[in-house]
DNA sequence: AAACCCAAAACTGTTGACAGTCGTCAGTAT
DNA sequence: ATACTGACGACTGTCAACAGTTTTGGGTTT
């Protein structure tokens, strides 16, 4: 199986002396990881309601763990209701907008200290993903860029730059699980493609030029950028009534 | 006991047709309350090992929905060792910080959100709070306001003023907690109050005026000072160690 | 006296089972 | 044919108990 101890950020050289390399994983934590996979690959729709003890034993463990995995991915992944039960999160066009509010704020921030902390060979690794990411959007021209791995990446890289454990835990551990949830649903306009990786070089010009004030800036410009076009395609996507819009409310 | 259903925000008109006025609470859902309460009233130390046993025994339940509790509070108030167990968080001087830096990002958004959404009856009351922390400012100069509740209140207005359900979530749920905790500790430097005060009456010009950008400038300008200060005053109690820095840690 | 080793106690992670509640559906009345 | 009622089944919330590990304390050795 191979499963990461960690959910995402795992990096050995995080504190001082913070030495946990045996990071002994519990059922919950692996429980944790299962879900998150599982879920976030768009395996159940969104309001889809899930048997605790059918998941419990398709993942081949108890409830109480299952039950302690869930209750870390309420609110994020998963809702619950007190005697119901849990489903799968829905969302509904204003909150899709408020993630992305929180990403530029936090994101924003992200920029602004990784112009100062980030390393001259971070940076220029950060220059040859993204060279990399335009070879691939020649080949491959489109959405795939915008909405695959390769901005996630990007993203990821200044996070981590940042050098800022409790932004990287709000961001890694909580609002991409869901964008990639939401991402699942809502497909880019085209041409945004183009428009982020644009966006991405004057970002990486901006943290090069050491400046934090522009790098912050350029930063939500991108990520405001994102948000209106993921509002227009979900009002396109809700205008017209496709496959999309068709939910599993079992209740 | 009178315990409240829904940790700390509960207002009754969220969303347009959000109905829930009978929340079923759960046994980990009132554990939950229960420990955020106990914990960030300082009963223990930070860094004090906690056994589940006893703390399940001590509230009346299991130890199934207090480990549920446990995993929500987990990297918030409390670290888990795997096979260890539980332990107050311990703040160190840079975690701190990180938490006002994402403080930060994430209430610039909300001042920036909170002027443009805030009714003009929501400002009005947001005056007379102000006036009437005035008023207490004269009655007892010193340090009490910036610590105390006062401050709190009108940072918890401009985040609902800021109609983000995501942005309370965070700030709310997670960082408010922590904030607390660390406030036990770490006293603030005399005259803060007044400085505090003096920047509330700026972002509160600033959410008159109706001017996003100024609301989102002076609450960043807040919040960084507020985290200068903190940190002078961790230094401070640092080099001089007093009790403040003794610290139980049981392992 | 200090260091080491070993056994007992305590604790965490996990499991299976039980009680109460909710959703569903057949049956009946209108 | 439609609406209401009751019982059945499934599921959630909760608990007590079990296995493996960690900690602790005493006893022994150097």
């Amino acid at each position: 199986m191979a499963t990461r101890p960690i959910p995402l950020h795992s990096d050995p050289q995080s504190g001082p002396g913070a030495i946990e390399p045996i990071a002994l994983t519990s059922l919950a934590e692996e429980a944790f990881v299962k879900l998150v996979q599982v879920i976030t690959s768009g395996r159940y729709l969104p309001g889809q309601r899930l048997s605790e003890s059918e998941l419990a034993r398709q993942l081949g463990i108890s409830r109480g763990p299952l039950r302690e995995a869930l209750g870390r991915l309420e609110g994020r992944l998963v809702m619950r209701t007190p005697r119901i039960g849990i489903r799968v999160i829905d969302f509904r066009p204003e909150e899709v907008s408020q993630l992305f509010i929180v990403r530029e704020a936090l994101e924003g921030m992200a920029a602004r200290l990784a112009a100062e902390h980030m390393t001259t060979s971070e940076l220029a690794a950060l220059g040859d993903l993204l060279e990399e990411h335009g070879r691939q959007q020649d080949i491959s021209p489109g959405q795939a860029y915008h909405q695959g791995v390769g901005d996630d990446d990007f993203h990821f890289a200044i996070i981590k730059g940042a050098r800022c454990e409790q932004l990287e835990r709000l961001l890694l551990d909580g609002l991409y699980y869901q964008l990639r949830l939401h991402r699942l649903r809502a497909s880019a306009q085209p041409g945004r493609a183009k428009e982020a990786f644009g966006e991405h070089r004057e970002i990486l010009a901006a943290l090069l030029s050491r400046s934090p004030d522009a790098a912050e800036g350029c930063m939500r410009r991108h990520i405001r950028n994102a948000r209106l076009n993921a509002l227009s395609s979900i009002q396109a996507s809700a205008a017209s009534p496709r496959e999309t819009r068709r939910q599993q409310r079992s209740y």
